[in-house]
DNA sequence: ATAGGGTTAGGG
DNA sequence: CCCTAACCCTAT
Protein backbone atom coordinates (compact mmCIF):
# COMPACT_ATOMS: atom_id res chain seq x y z
CA UNK A 1 0.00 0.00 0.00
CA UNK A 2 2.85 2.35 0.63
CA UNK A 3 4.91 2.63 -2.43
CA UNK A 4 3.54 0.97 -5.46
CA UNK A 5 7.02 0.36 -7.08
CA UNK A 6 9.88 2.85 -6.72
CA UNK A 7 11.34 3.05 -10.08
CA UNK A 8 15.08 3.89 -10.45
CA UNK A 9 15.36 7.06 -12.27
CA UNK A 10 18.61 6.79 -14.26
CA UNK A 11 20.79 9.17 -12.12
CA UNK A 12 20.63 6.56 -9.81
CA UNK A 13 21.60 3.85 -12.35
CA UNK A 14 24.69 6.48 -13.11
CA UNK A 15 25.63 6.41 -9.34
CA UNK A 16 25.53 2.81 -8.94
CA UNK A 17 27.49 2.11 -11.87
CA UNK A 18 30.26 4.82 -11.03
CA UNK A 19 30.14 3.49 -7.22
CA UNK A 20 30.62 -0.22 -8.48
CA UNK A 21 32.94 1.09 -10.69
CA UNK A 22 34.90 2.66 -7.51
CA UNK A 23 34.60 0.42 -5.29
CA UNK A 24 33.89 -2.89 -6.78
CA UNK A 25 30.83 -4.91 -7.21
CA UNK A 26 29.30 -6.66 -3.80
CA UNK A 27 30.71 -3.47 -1.56
CA UNK A 28 26.80 -2.29 -1.68
CA UNK A 29 27.13 -0.90 2.07
CA UNK A 30 30.24 0.89 0.64
CA UNK A 31 28.52 2.26 -1.97
CA UNK A 32 25.65 3.28 -0.23
CA UNK A 33 27.42 5.36 2.71
CA UNK A 34 29.51 7.09 -0.10
CA UNK A 35 29.30 10.64 0.35
CA UNK A 36 29.28 11.19 -3.30
CA UNK A 37 26.75 8.81 -4.22
CA UNK A 38 24.35 8.65 -0.51
CA UNK A 39 22.18 11.49 -1.45
CA UNK A 40 21.34 10.18 -4.78
CA UNK A 41 21.02 6.93 -3.34
CA UNK A 42 19.74 7.93 0.15
CA UNK A 43 16.47 5.98 -0.40
CA UNK A 44 17.95 2.89 -1.68
CA UNK A 45 18.87 -0.14 0.55
CA UNK A 46 22.29 -2.03 -0.07
CA UNK A 47 20.11 -4.77 -0.66
CA UNK A 48 18.50 -2.62 -3.38
CA UNK A 49 21.71 -1.95 -4.74
CA UNK A 50 22.65 -5.24 -5.28
CA UNK A 51 19.72 -6.30 -6.89
CA UNK A 52 19.62 -3.77 -9.33
CA UNK A 53 23.29 -4.34 -10.25
CA UNK A 54 21.73 -7.96 -10.76
CA UNK A 55 19.22 -6.79 -13.15
CA UNK A 56 21.32 -4.43 -14.96
CA UNK A 57 24.26 -7.51 -15.20
CA UNK A 58 21.41 -10.01 -16.53
CA UNK A 59 20.13 -8.16 -19.14
CA UNK A 60 23.06 -6.38 -20.49
CA UNK A 61 24.64 -10.40 -20.48
CA UNK A 62 21.60 -12.60 -20.83
CA UNK A 63 20.51 -10.31 -23.44
CA UNK A 64 16.41 -10.73 -23.86
CA UNK A 65 15.53 -13.98 -22.70
CA UNK A 66 17.85 -17.01 -21.40
CA UNK A 67 16.33 -19.87 -20.25
CA UNK A 68 14.06 -20.10 -17.06
CA UNK A 69 13.93 -22.61 -14.36
CA UNK A 70 10.12 -21.64 -13.91
CA UNK A 71 8.57 -21.67 -16.86
CA UNK A 72 10.33 -24.70 -19.95
CA UNK A 73 10.11 -22.70 -22.93
CA UNK A 74 9.33 -25.15 -25.64
CA UNK A 75 11.03 -22.41 -28.38
CA UNK A 76 12.99 -23.97 -30.96
CA UNK A 77 15.79 -22.36 -31.57
CA UNK A 78 15.55 -23.61 -35.21
CA UNK A 79 17.55 -21.20 -37.61
CA UNK A 80 18.30 -17.76 -35.44
CA UNK A 81 20.26 -18.55 -32.52
CA UNK A 82 20.63 -15.04 -31.95
CA UNK A 83 24.00 -14.72 -30.44
CA UNK A 84 24.66 -11.32 -28.89
CA UNK A 85 25.60 -9.22 -32.04
CA UNK A 86 26.95 -6.35 -30.33
CA UNK A 87 27.42 -6.73 -25.97
CA UNK A 88 29.51 -4.43 -24.41
CA UNK A 89 28.53 -1.03 -25.49
CA UNK A 90 27.21 0.82 -22.25
CA UNK A 91 26.54 -1.59 -19.64
CA UNK A 92 28.82 -5.02 -19.45
CA UNK A 93 28.87 -5.55 -15.59
CA UNK A 94 30.09 -9.26 -15.34
CA UNK A 95 33.45 -8.94 -16.88
CA UNK A 96 34.73 -12.44 -15.99
CA UNK A 97 32.41 -14.61 -17.02
CA UNK A 98 32.07 -14.24 -20.84
CA UNK A 99 35.64 -14.83 -21.13
CA UNK A 100 35.67 -17.58 -23.59
CA UNK A 101 32.20 -18.03 -24.84
CA UNK A 102 31.36 -21.77 -26.04
CA UNK A 103 31.81 -20.66 -29.53
CA UNK A 104 33.35 -22.94 -32.44
CA UNK A 105 37.31 -21.58 -32.48
CA UNK A 106 38.17 -22.35 -36.44
CA UNK A 107 39.60 -18.59 -37.32
CA UNK A 108 42.42 -17.15 -38.52
CA UNK A 109 45.45 -18.14 -37.08
CA UNK A 110 46.21 -15.01 -35.70
CA UNK A 111 42.74 -14.62 -33.95
CA UNK A 112 43.87 -12.49 -30.88
CA UNK A 113 41.35 -11.38 -27.88
CA UNK A 114 43.57 -8.27 -28.28
CA UNK A 115 41.66 -5.28 -29.67
CA UNK A 116 43.15 -3.21 -32.01
CA UNK A 117 45.33 -0.46 -30.38
CA UNK A 118 43.17 2.14 -31.33
CA UNK A 119 40.62 0.13 -29.24
CA UNK A 120 42.70 1.01 -25.99
CA UNK A 121 42.91 3.91 -26.87
CA UNK A 122 39.12 4.82 -27.03
CA UNK A 123 38.69 2.90 -23.49
CA UNK A 124 40.98 4.89 -21.90
CA UNK A 125 39.80 8.18 -23.07
CA UNK A 126 36.13 7.10 -22.58
CA UNK A 127 37.07 6.15 -19.00
CA UNK A 128 38.73 9.12 -18.26
CA UNK A 129 35.39 11.19 -20.11
CA UNK A 130 33.13 8.71 -17.93
CA UNK A 131 35.08 9.36 -15.01
CA UNK A 132 35.20 13.14 -14.83
CA UNK A 133 36.95 13.24 -11.89
CA UNK A 134 38.57 16.77 -11.62
CA UNK A 135 41.55 15.66 -9.81
CA UNK A 136 42.23 13.11 -12.80
CA UNK A 137 41.81 9.42 -12.17
CA UNK A 138 44.25 6.96 -11.22
CA UNK A 139 45.72 4.27 -13.07
CA UNK A 140 44.38 1.58 -10.90
CA UNK A 141 40.84 3.63 -11.44
CA UNK A 142 41.49 3.61 -15.12
CA UNK A 143 41.96 -0.03 -14.92
CA UNK A 144 39.44 -1.27 -12.72
CA UNK A 145 36.95 0.84 -14.96
CA UNK A 146 38.05 -0.22 -18.83
CA UNK A 147 38.19 -3.78 -17.12
CA UNK A 148 34.69 -3.79 -15.73
CA UNK A 149 33.74 -2.81 -19.77
CA UNK A 150 35.83 -4.66 -21.83
CA UNK A 151 37.48 -7.70 -22.29
CA UNK A 152 41.34 -7.26 -21.88
CA UNK A 153 44.54 -8.89 -22.04
CA UNK A 154 45.92 -10.35 -18.86
CA UNK A 155 49.10 -7.64 -19.40
CA UNK A 156 46.64 -4.95 -20.16
CA UNK A 157 48.01 -2.80 -17.41
CA UNK A 158 51.26 -2.37 -19.06
CA UNK A 159 49.93 -1.46 -21.85
CA UNK A 160 47.88 1.09 -20.11
CA UNK A 161 50.94 2.90 -18.85
CA UNK A 162 52.61 3.11 -22.49
CA UNK A 163 49.04 4.36 -23.66
CA UNK A 164 48.82 6.85 -21.17
CA UNK A 165 52.11 8.27 -21.49
CA UNK A 166 51.76 8.67 -25.15
CA UNK A 167 48.36 10.35 -24.96
CA UNK A 168 50.23 12.73 -22.68
CA UNK A 169 52.69 13.07 -25.58
CA UNK A 170 49.80 14.65 -27.85
CA UNK A 171 47.88 16.35 -25.73
CA UNK A 172 44.98 14.50 -24.87
CA UNK A 173 45.73 13.19 -21.34
CA UNK A 174 47.51 15.51 -18.24
CA UNK A 175 49.14 14.07 -15.29
CA UNK A 176 48.40 15.31 -12.45
CA UNK A 177 50.59 14.25 -9.04
CA UNK A 178 50.12 10.73 -9.38
CA UNK A 179 46.43 10.96 -11.84
CA UNK A 180 45.76 11.19 -15.15
CA UNK A 181 42.87 13.46 -16.57
CA UNK A 182 41.57 14.11 -20.44
CA UNK A 183 43.21 17.72 -21.15
CA UNK A 184 40.80 21.00 -21.75
CA UNK A 185 41.42 21.26 -24.99
CA UNK A 186 40.60 17.44 -25.86
CA UNK A 187 38.17 17.01 -23.10
CA UNK A 188 35.93 19.68 -25.01
CA UNK A 189 36.17 17.93 -28.41
CA UNK A 190 34.91 14.94 -27.07
CA UNK A 191 31.92 16.43 -24.80
CA UNK A 192 30.55 18.24 -27.63
CA UNK A 193 28.58 16.13 -29.56
CA UNK A 194 27.13 14.61 -26.26
CA UNK A 195 23.38 13.53 -26.15
CA UNK A 196 20.57 15.68 -24.45
CA UNK A 197 18.65 12.63 -21.94
CA UNK A 198 15.75 15.68 -21.09
CA UNK A 199 13.08 13.67 -22.78
CA UNK A 200 13.21 9.67 -22.31
CA UNK A 201 11.03 7.15 -21.34
CA UNK A 202 11.68 8.32 -17.74
CA UNK A 203 9.49 11.41 -18.03
CA UNK A 204 7.01 8.85 -19.28
CA UNK A 205 7.52 6.14 -16.88
CA UNK A 206 7.06 9.01 -14.03
CA UNK A 207 3.66 10.23 -15.12
CA UNK A 208 2.34 6.86 -15.32
CA UNK A 209 3.55 5.96 -11.73
CA UNK A 210 1.92 9.61 -11.08
CA UNK A 211 -1.45 8.99 -12.67
CA UNK A 212 -1.55 5.75 -11.27
CA UNK A 213 -0.02 4.82 -8.03
CA UNK A 214 0.69 8.68 -6.05
CA UNK A 215 -2.30 10.52 -7.94
CA UNK A 216 -3.48 11.67 -4.36
CA UNK A 217 -0.04 12.89 -3.60
CA UNK A 218 0.65 16.43 -4.67
CA UNK A 219 1.72 17.41 -8.13
CA UNK A 220 3.31 19.91 -7.59
CA UNK A 221 6.25 17.56 -5.94
CA UNK A 222 6.60 15.23 -9.08
CA UNK A 223 6.62 18.57 -10.81
CA UNK A 224 9.69 19.87 -8.89
CA UNK A 225 10.99 16.24 -8.98
CA UNK A 226 11.24 16.46 -12.64
CA UNK A 227 12.66 20.16 -12.66
CA UNK A 228 15.13 19.31 -10.24
CA UNK A 229 16.29 16.26 -12.21
CA UNK A 230 16.64 18.51 -15.42
CA UNK A 231 18.15 20.52 -14.12
CA UNK A 232 21.16 18.39 -12.19
CA UNK A 233 21.30 16.26 -15.85
CA UNK A 234 22.20 20.03 -17.86
CA UNK A 235 24.29 20.70 -15.24
CA UNK A 236 26.08 17.55 -15.19
CA UNK A 237 26.58 16.80 -18.94
CA UNK A 238 27.55 20.72 -19.89
CA UNK A 239 30.30 20.49 -16.93
CA UNK A 240 32.57 21.72 -20.06
CA UNK A 241 30.80 24.49 -22.17
CA UNK A 242 31.59 23.79 -25.97
CA UNK A 243 32.29 27.60 -26.97
CA UNK A 244 34.97 27.28 -29.44
CA UNK A 245 35.08 24.25 -31.37
CA UNK A 246 35.98 25.19 -34.90
CA UNK A 247 39.41 25.47 -34.56
CA UNK A 248 39.17 22.73 -32.23
CA UNK A 249 38.10 20.04 -34.73
CA UNK A 250 40.72 21.60 -37.69
CA UNK A 251 43.57 20.81 -35.18
CA UNK A 252 41.51 17.58 -34.13
CA UNK A 253 41.74 16.46 -38.38
CA UNK A 254 45.49 17.24 -38.28
CA UNK A 255 46.02 15.41 -35.14
CA UNK A 256 44.07 12.29 -36.01
CA UNK A 257 46.04 11.73 -39.01
CA UNK A 258 49.36 12.03 -36.66
CA UNK A 259 47.99 9.91 -34.48
CA UNK A 260 47.49 6.55 -36.22
CA UNK A 261 50.96 6.90 -36.63
CA UNK A 262 52.50 7.33 -33.51
CA UNK A 263 49.44 4.58 -32.59
CA UNK A 264 50.97 2.58 -34.49
CA UNK A 265 54.42 3.00 -33.98
CA UNK A 266 54.18 2.97 -30.45
CA UNK A 267 52.48 -0.60 -30.49
CA UNK A 268 54.65 -2.07 -32.25
CA UNK A 269 57.79 -1.20 -30.18
CA UNK A 270 55.62 -2.44 -27.38
CA UNK A 271 55.12 -5.71 -28.95
CA UNK A 272 58.90 -5.84 -30.24
CA UNK A 273 59.77 -5.06 -26.51
CA UNK A 274 58.39 -8.11 -24.99
CA UNK A 275 59.48 -10.36 -28.02
CA UNK A 276 56.34 -11.01 -29.90
CA UNK A 277 57.18 -11.62 -33.81
CA UNK A 278 55.10 -9.68 -36.26
CA UNK A 279 55.17 -10.40 -39.83
CA UNK A 280 55.28 -7.54 -42.37
CA UNK A 281 51.86 -8.64 -43.53
CA UNK A 282 50.33 -8.11 -40.22
CA UNK A 283 51.76 -4.67 -39.89
CA UNK A 284 50.39 -4.02 -43.28
CA UNK A 285 47.09 -5.00 -42.59
CA UNK A 286 47.32 -3.77 -39.41
CA UNK A 287 46.31 -7.44 -37.82
CA UNK A 288 48.04 -7.32 -34.62
C1' DA B 1 26.49 -7.78 5.20
C1' DT B 2 26.14 -10.23 0.88
C1' DA B 3 24.41 -13.68 -2.55
C1' DG B 4 20.87 -16.16 -4.38
C1' DG B 5 16.14 -17.88 -4.77
C1' DG B 6 11.55 -16.58 -4.83
C1' DT B 7 7.35 -13.41 -5.22
C1' DT B 8 4.60 -9.78 -7.11
C1' DA B 9 3.35 -5.55 -9.52
C1' DG B 10 3.29 -3.28 -13.94
C1' DG B 11 3.66 -3.09 -18.95
C1' DG B 12 3.60 -4.88 -23.86
C1' DC C 1 -0.29 -14.13 -21.70
C1' DC C 2 4.48 -13.42 -20.95
C1' DC C 3 8.37 -10.68 -19.59
C1' DT C 4 10.88 -7.46 -16.83
C1' DA C 5 11.95 -5.02 -12.74
C1' DA C 6 11.35 -3.98 -7.90
C1' DC C 7 10.70 -6.20 -3.75
C1' DC C 8 11.03 -9.91 -0.16
C1' DC C 9 13.09 -13.95 2.35
C1' DT C 10 16.74 -16.83 3.81
C1' DA C 11 21.22 -19.22 4.01
C1' DT C 12 26.03 -18.32 4.42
Amino acid sequence: MGAPKQKWTSEEEEALRRGVLKHGAGKWRTIQKDPEFSPVLSSRSNIDLKDKWRNLSFSASGLGSRDKLRVPRPKAPSSSPSPSPQLLLLSAPNNVAEASPPEDCEKSPQDDKTPSPKLYSSMILEALDELKEPNGSEVATICNFIEQRHEVQPNFRRLLCAKLRRLIGVNKVEKIDKSYKLTDSYAKRALAPMKDPSLKKKDSAKSSKAAKGLGQLSPALDAAEAAAMKVADAEAKSHLANEHMMEVERIGKMAEETESLLELASELYERCSRGEALTILQVAHREF
